[in-house]
DNA sequence: CTATCTATGTGGACACTGTCCACATTAGCT
DNA sequence: AGCTAATGTGGACAGTGTCCACATAGATAG
């Protein structure tokens, strides 16, 4: 039952983010009385915990995905670029084919979410940094500029993913969209490669 | 009064976010009954979109501060990038000196918010492309790669405000902090001089 | 096999929110 | 002076998170 609250909620977050995961609206899809929930969860944030873990493990599960349809053994120079455009790509896409989910991800300060580790340990961090490790490896980033370069890197794709998805940028045609993206995965690219 | 509502409502968001800009309150502030607000506001969302101007308008003046701090002249390409490092630094220390105000500043999806024009009709984004326009004109940036470009600047700045103000990277040690935004800004700078 | 304990779900309540309606007051214009 | 438009008031409703006391079922111990 705690797994339904948790599923109940995710699908919450999906139509309408954080705000949307309300407590009573779960139990209700659950079929069962609202304080039911007080047995599994402390309180609402300990189930929007949950949901935001969930999110962010979907998000890592795309980041893998769209990693893998890379082709081109490791080390190999183009191939750790377009690997790194990967995870970019994932990331910016998840935020736009699942808005809410993706600000469900990020909607609890606490957690220790540099992602939740998946059974396999697999973060958005973790595999962000697995990425630049590759550049570093194939002799596309100098080993002296790689320690904490995953931040920028990190923020640039993040803020491009909030500001056109649920902020001031959003509503734009998918046409400027997509070449926005290009622009920030380009800028990044231009910051790594010198 | 509607000022008088509208200032209430961004001492909440200035202590609380923009959950926290709740209508009962501010009414309360201003010691008048909650209906009164609906004689200046359609909804509390009308109401917040005010503080989220107001809060937009904060920012931008912080921006214009630090970069009037700047000594050379325009064209100068050291002041130029200086100037535009001066934007991104009171961007980030805005957000973590009012994170409430930050945040709330884009708590609106709506508005026309590419930052509500103040009088001067300054707004931070007009602000960031006068920066990259100076860098142009100073030789530190190629025409060429100008168009847009305030797009990926603006999420890497945005990305790094966010990610350590309300983000998995808030509760990191000032020494921490100061270097990710030192980091941060050498970062845009190394992908604009190329 | 019975008795007790623990986990889980229920019913009812409270304070709080945004919002709507009908009413009172007040200021300004004709 | 009297009407009108603007503004504040009182009361209400639905919805929310959360707390309390109660019921019940399932396991466990004697």
């Amino acid at each position: 039952m705690r797994a339904g609250l948790v599923a109940a909620g995710v699908e919450l977050a999906r139509a309408g983010g954080p705000d949307a995961v309300v407590l009573r609206e779960a139990t209700r899809a659950v079929g069962v009385v609202p304080n039911a929930a007080y047995r599994h969860f402390a309180d609402r944030d300990e189930l929007l915990a949950e949901v935001c873990a969930a999110a962010m493990l979907e998000l890592a599960d795309r980041m893998t995905a769209e990693t893998a349809r890379v082709r081109g053994k490791r080390g190999n120079p183009a191939a750790a670029q377009r690997r790194l455009g990967a995870i970019g790509t994932a990331y910016m896409r998840f935020a736009h084919e699942e808005p809410g989910l993706f600000a469900a991800a990020y909607a609890l300060p606490e957690q220790h979410a540099y992602g939740t580790a998946d059974e396999s340990g697999r973060t958005p961090l973790s595999l962000l940094r697995a990425a630049l490790d590759e550049l570093v490896e194939a002799g596309v980033l100098s080993p002296e500029r790689r320690e904490g370069i995953e931040y920028p890197v990190w923020a640039t794709v993040h803020g491009t993913a909030t500001l056109t998805t649920h902020g001031p940028l959003r509503s734009l045609s998918e046409s400027q969209l997509r070449q926005i993206e290009a622009q920030t995965l380009a800028f990044i690219g231009n910051s790594l490669t010198q």
